[in-house]
DNA sequence: TCGATACATTCAAATACTTAAATTAATCAA
DNA sequence: TTGATTAATTTAAGTATTTGAATGTATCGA
């Protein structure tokens, strides 16, 4: 993986707001409303169109569009090749 | 792993400087001088120093003074944990 | 002890990130 | 088509990071 992807993805994962979607994600079973993420983060609804915004940059989630309303998926492929990287940087 | 601790190691890990670090570090067996980093970063002492301290800080790192010197090594086990953290976020 | 070396710390400037208010764009329901 | 809903974008303010210059601290060798 490119540094500038390692990079990318960490600071997307080095906010809390972020982490807690992906947490939540995972409850929800991979699959994840906007409207449901304002329901356990305390932001208004830009700030957290923000934050997802800086998780799909990272590839790490997925968007799809579905009418009005969007859901939002974990992408596993590239959280499995960032864990990849990590793991390379052990001797 | 508490979120705490997973933002402040994505936070060490979302700079390019540091990345280069923790690599040169494996390529030189898990030990690196001061000194030697700064033969593989363009920044000042005072910079190296900064980023140094933010991987000691998430506790990527380890520190070991020798005399004049310091020995940086890897702490695996914390990279282990960031890691099996990011497993558990996979469904 | 004194000068040189190895790093850390402090401070200030530049840059980047976070957040909310306002606005925009797209879709749905009537 | 119109009004309501869902989410993205723009803008601006506040905050945090990054960086280097200057300085401080500790250790080594002469």
């Amino acid at each position: 993986m490119e540094v500038r992807q390692v990079e990318r993805i960490s600071k997307a994962l080095s906010d809390p707001s972020r982490i807690l979607i992906l947490k939540q994600l995972r409850q929800k079973e991979d699959c994840l409303y906007c409207h449901e993420i304002a329901d356990f983060i305390d932001l208004t609804q830009p700030s957290i169109s923000h934050h997802v915004k800086q998780l799909t940059d990272a590839d790490l989630i997925v968007v799809e569009k579905e009418g009005r309303n969007v859901k939002y998926k974990l992408n596993s492929t590239i959280l499995d090749e960032y864990v990849q990287f990590l793991n390379t940087l052990k001797v």
